[in-house]
DNA sequence: CGCATATCCTGACTGC
DNA sequence: TGCAGTCAGGATATGC
C-alpha cells in the first residue's frame, strides 16, 4: 500500500545511494512488470546510462537518465525496491527486474501482485514530466496545496470527499490510509459530498494533508502487518503506530473514546470517528 | 464531462 | 488441519 510517504522514503534512499551510478546490466524476468513497452525496451533504454537525479510525482518514482529520459517506477499495491550489496544474494520470491550498477550493487524490483510497473519514458510532456503520467494532480509536498486550490477542486463535485481526495488527477499521492488520517485530523467526515465542503474545512484539509504526509515521511512511511512495504534497505516504516483511524474499526477514538466506524465509499473502506468528524 | 463499477493479482485471513 | 471463499487496493477501461 505504498502512498506518497512510502514512495518519498524510497526516493530519498535512491537519491543517497544510486545517483551518479551507471547501469551496467538489466535482467527482466517478470513480463507484467514491463508490460507498457516490453523487456527489450527497458534493457535498451537503461543499459549504459547514468542515473543523475531522482524525483517523485504523487506515487510515481522518477530516475533521470543522462538528463534526457526518466526511468519510471510505480509500486502500486505490493511493489518493493531493494538495494542489495551482493548480487549473488538469494532472490526474493516475485523478483521481476534486476538492475546491476557500476559499483557492484543491484537494484531489485519485487512485486507479488504484479500491479507495479517499470519503464523508461517515451518522452517528456509540456509539464516537464514523463508523458505516461498524463494529467497528474498537485503533489502536496512538491507543489503548494492551499485551501483555496483544494476548495476549487471540490467545488461542484457530487462525489464523496474521500473519493475526491484519492483522485490522483486532483491531488497526487494520497491513498486509502493517509486519506482517512488526513480527514480525521481535519475533523471532516469521509462521506461528506465534495461540493458541501466549506472553505474553512478545505483550509483544514489542505493543511492537514501537508502535515500528515510530512510527518509520515519523517517516520519512514507506514508498514502494515498485511502489506509488505519497506525502504530500499528492507527496513520498516513506523507511522503505522500513529494511525488514529485507519484499520481501527471498533477501537476507541484517541480523542473522544467512542468506537471508530467503518464505511464503504467508492469501493473501499473508510475509517472515521462519527463524533469528532463532521 | 462526471461518476460508478469491474478488472488486474497474490497473500492473509475467515469460516466451516 | 485443510480448503474454499473473501478481502485488500492504484490506476485504468468501460458503461451510463
Amino acid at each position: 500500500v505504498p502512498e506518497l510517504p512510502e514512495v518519498e522514503t524510497v526516493r530519498r534512499g535512491l537519491d543517497a545511494e544510486v545517483v551518479g551510478r551507471k547501469v551496467i546490466s538489466v535482467d527482466v524476468t517478470g513480463m507484467r512488470t514491463v508490460r507498457r513497452y516490453g523487456p527489450e525496451a527497458l534493457v535498451a533504454g537503461l543499459e549504459g546510462r547514468v542515473i543523475d537525479s531522482t524525483a517523485r510525482r504523487g506515487k510515481y518514482l522518477l530516475l533521470s537518465l543522462d538528463g534526457e529520459d526518466y526511468l519510471v517506477i510505480h509500486l502500486r499495491m505490493s511493489g518493493q525496491l531493494l538495494l542489495v550489496h551482493d548480487p549473488s544474494l538469494p532472490l526474493a520470491l516475485h523478483t521481476h527486474v534486476r538492475v546491476g550498477l557500476d559499483d557492484g550493487r543491484e537494484l531489485r524490483f519485487v512485486d507479488p501482485r504484479t500491479f507495479g510497473e517499470v519503464f523508461v519514458s517515451g518522452g517528456i510532456g509540456d509539464n516537464g514530466l514523463p508523458v505516461e503520467l498524463g494529467r497528474v494532480g498537485v503533489d502536496p509536498l512538491v507543489d503548494d496545496l492551499t485551501g483555496k486550490s483544494l476548495a476549487a477542486m471540490l467545488a461542484g463535485r457530487r462525489s464523496f470527499l474521500k473519493v475526491a481526495l484519492l483522485d490522483q488527477h486532483l491531488i497526487a499521492g494520497i491513498g486509502n490510509i493517509y486519506g482517512d488520517e488526513i480527514l480525521f485530523r481535519a475533523k471532516v467526515r469521509p462521506d461528506r459530498r465534495s461540493g458541501t465542503v466549506t472553505s474553512r474545512e478545505a483550509g483544514r484539509i489542505a493543511r492537514e494533508t501537508t502535515t500528515v504526509l510530512t510527518e509520515a515521511v519523517g517516520a519512514g512511511g507506514s508498514t502494515l502487518n498485511d502489506a509488505r512495504y519497506t525502504n530500499l534497505m528492507g527496513e520498516w516504516g513506523s507511522f503505522q503506530h500513529q494511525h488514529a483511524v485507519y484499520g481501527r474499526e471498533g477501537k476507541p477514538c484517541a480523542r473522544c473514546g467512542r468506537p471508530i466506524k467503518r464505511v464503504r465509499l467508492g469501493g473501499r473502506s473508510s475509517f472515521y470517528c462519527e463524533h469528532c468528524q463532521v
